[in-house]
DNA sequence: CTGCGTGCAAAAACTTTGCAACAAT
DNA sequence: ATTGTTGCAAAGTTTTTGCACGCAG
């Protein structure tokens, strides 16, 4: 699923009105790279798709925007153990978690109302508002069993 | 709950063995501090705690040492946000997940067994086989749902 | 105009690694 | 003896920052 472009501009430009931030050139290219591309991205991925763009977009401006845009809550940040932050939409598609296999990197994206539900359920009890979450199950995906065995 | 010795005595030298490890005085002393202290530790934490005992430890063996610990399944990486990889015992206390607060950064632990059940239920369903998990829930603890209101 | 934003390069923060000396088996 | 281990410092990565110039509002 693409995300919403809607949905998007509205919250960038509240977030954008209430923090006196201006609307640039540069952000707007990141910005609609990083949105134009899928997956989990890392600053050095969009910065490469939008120098096809703008040769001259540098990189620190990339690590600038894609700060705001987690702050703004259109981007999660991730951490898969390489030593690189991931950005993914969160906007426009279901939320989902991971599956990763620890031995080919494979990644699945996987979605379980129930499991939400409980982990909203858990948050309560402790008095926490939960505003967002990541799971990550660890382990061999099917091909990867197989060889090991 | 403290860790049990005995568990992480036979888990860890059978790694060892089993890769062609050495024991020696340095990985001891860091094995042991790293054990001794509890909750979400930064290599730069272990470390300076480990000088206490023995001034010339570099940091160095202390990032081998925990990776050691790692991959021999004795310690969690994690990952919380900040720059900096955290280890944590992963033996003689329950499996847990964390709830973290993303305004004054308090982090409760929980373990819910309903969860983890339908984990592995997903994971199955995929064809994978799970060996270790994180689940993370970021949001406002009671404090500071009260201040931000 | 005014102040935020940008590019660049330098610096910071964290982690890894080459190597010679050293220690465990 | 043999082979893995350590400390150190250098190098690698990823991310942040200072500053002079530029651009949006």
């Amino acid at each position: 699923m693409k995300s919403s472009p809607a949905k998007r501009e509205e919250v960038l430009s509240r977030f954008m009105a209430e923090r006196g931030l201006k609307t640039t050139r540069q952000r707007n290219l990141i910005i609609d790279t990083f949105f134009s591309l899928d997956g989990h991205l890392s600053v050095e991925e969009v910065w490469a798709k939008a120098r096809e763009l703008d040769r001259r977009v540098s990189v620190a401006t990339v690590y600038r925007t894609m700060k705001l845009l987690h702050e703004s809550g259109l981007a999660h940040a991730r951490n898969f153990g390489d030593g690189q932050t991931r950005y993914e939409a969160a906007v426009g598609k279901d939320h989902h978690d991971h599956l990763i296999c620890t031995r080919c990197s494979t990644i699945i994206e996987f979605e379980n109302d129930q499991i939400e539900r409980l982990q909203d359920l858990v948050a309560r009890k402790h008095g926490f508002k939960v505003v967002s979450h990541k799971m990550e199950l660890y382990g061999l995906c099917r091909g990867c069993q197989r060889e090991t065995a």
